[in-house]
DNA sequence: CGGCGGTCCTGTCAGC
DNA sequence: TGCTGACAGGACCGCC
């Protein structure tokens, strides 16, 4: 579900509401997550003040003071929403919820519970195995031609499958990997090894070009992505390929075509992609 | 060991 | 109306 531009938006938009502020009281309903969420999470957060919200590909990172970190993943169905009114009636998959002064409250849903919330300390962040992990930040310089060409030229995977690996780079998913081979005018399923150079030059412009883009428009509300205060995006309207099939090409009017890779659909034009 | 398929979980929608 | 199967924005594990 949320994407890079999704996490930043959510990161943006909790940033404003809870940096600065202080956990009073914390209630874990759902432990059941990806992970287990830990026996101690709560009294670990607990009293504790929010000093800034980052991000690291799709990971939130909600730095605590004490040097700790709450981190967060939404998976695919994942929210985070701050509420100023507490009364608001809790939802059968809210699993989190962490109590502001004031009556405020931020809450973790997440119905297919495919997210992620561990609390630790700031010092084991860099060597904690899914953040260590990761490829390069797009959006922060150094993702260019060469270091893509790299990693391609070597591949015998698809170009879809290195794109969608978090371990190239961090924060692209289904959406935004059809989207940007669109713009290229790559076929998902070509062999990474055969893209050109030049290819790989375009590629590697194009990639920040549509997340910074996507971000403007405040992600894509697919169907239940929703920012930290329960709003949605627009990017959807800006879609040129991803769940459009049937659709005609804006470029040359070709019918959008649906495939799949692995259990992902993927979208692409069967003309302007090659 | 690189690459790929299956799986975790719930909700929604299309088709019968 | 109700049942069934396909599918959904992610990440990890295990098999070949």
């Amino acid at each position: 579900m949320p994407e890079l531009p999704e996490v930043e938006t959510v990161r943006r938009t909790l940033s404003e509401r809870i940096q600065g502020h202080e956990i009073v009281a914390v209630e874990v309903f759902q432990r059941a997550l990806r992970v287990r969420v830990a026996e101690d999470f709560a009294h670990r957060l607990a009293g504790k003040h929010v000093v800034r919200v980052a991000r690291r590909g799709k990971y939130l990172l909600i730095f605590l003071d004490g040097a700790w970190v709450w981190v967060c993943h939404l998976g695919m169905s994942g929210k985070l929403v701050f509420l100023l009114d507490s009364t608001t009636p809790r939802d059968k998959h809210d699993h989190i919820a962490v109590h502001f002064a004031q009556g405020a409250e931020l809450r973790f849903n997440d119905p297919r519970r495919f997210g992620l919330s561990v609390v630790m300390l700031e010092q084991d962040l860099q060597s904690w195995p899914s953040i260590a992990r990761l490829g390069i930040e797009p959006l922060e310089g150094g993702l260019d031609g060469a270091f893509l060409y790299e990693w391609l030229h070597r591949s015998r995977r698809r170009v879809y499958d290195v794109l969608m690996d978090q371990r190239v780079i961090a924060g692209l998913g289904n959406i935004y990997v059809n989207e940007v081979l669109f713009r290229v005018r790559i076929r998902p399923s070509t062999r990474a090894w055969r893209v050109s150079r030049q290819r790989a030059g375009d590629l590697a412009r194009e990639i920040p070009e549509v997340l910074e883009d996507a971000i403007q428009w405040r992600g894509t509300s697919f169907s239940d992505y929703r920012d930290g205060n329960d709003r949605r995006g627009a990017f959807q309207s800006q879609l040129l390929v991803y769940d459009r099939a049937g659709e005609s090409c804006q470029v040359c009017g070709t019918h959008i075509k649906r495939s799949s890779i692995g259990n992902r659909g993927i979208f692409y034009c069967p003309t302007c992609q090659r």
